[in-house]
DNA sequence: TATGAGATCAACT
DNA sequence: GTTGATCTCATAC
């Protein structure tokens, strides 16, 4: 199946063309990881994302340029990984939510302790746990390891909807998932 | 199936 | 002191 390394020239665009463009696309961290099926985009202009009030320590790669990982805590326990989209200093990113475990499940089942294939990789905190990605990694370059960034092959069915756990500019629909996949974090309405 | 508590930290009021 | 781009486990229906 042919697949193409995405470079950050991928990156440097809009993050309301990146991220639908990465459902089908595949995450692999140092060989482990598969298909990703859902995201959601951060536009620094909406208060929602976390640079909308400037550059702080946690969020500082955001300013720094395309291509990059952006991972922060979350909830004070887990860890979450974004793909640094758009010029240098726009600050906007995508949130890699979900992902179809493919490569290296043996690993991800030891670091998420035995759990249901399903919910492996089924939301933000758990795909970062069972890829071993955490804030040593964050600022590095999505397209030299340990990252890999595949495009995919073909154009898949990518629906879209509200964005989950977020308690400012909910009505924006800028959630994308993989039509009918059964490892979404969440069902699409 | 649904709701609630707890874990624990950066940023904000 | 409170909130949040979360997850797990316990208890209730």
């Amino acid at each position: 199946m042919p697949s193409v390394k995405l470079h950050s020239r991928f990156f440097a665009r809009s993050v309301h063309e990146v991220a639908p463009e990465l459902i089908g696309a595949t995450l692999l961290f140092n060989g482990v990881g598969g298909r990703i099926v859902e995201v959601e985009a951060y536009h620094h202009t909406e208060p929602a994302a976390h640079s909308f009030r400037g550059q702080t320590p946690r969020n500082a790669v955001m300013f720094g340029g395309p291509g990059k990982a952006y991972v922060y805590r979350s909830y004070g326990i887990h860890w979450c990984v974004n793909f640094v989209c758009e010029p240098a200093g726009s600050a906007s990113a995508v949130l890699i939510r979900a992902i179809e475990p493919l490569e290296g499940q043996t690993k991800m089942r030891r670091r998420r302790g035995l759990k249901d294939e399903r919910l492996l990789c089924s939301g933000p905190g758990r795909l970062c746990e069972a890829l071993g990605i955490t804030v040593a990694h964050n600022g590095l370059a999505l397209d030299t390891p340990p990252f890999q960034v595949l495009g995919r092959a073909e154009k898949p069915e990518v629906v879209t909807g509200v964005r989950i756990g977020i308690t400012k500019a909910m009505e924006l629909p800028w959630r994308y998932g993989l039509k009918g996949s059964r490892y979404l974090s969440k069902p699409f309405r």
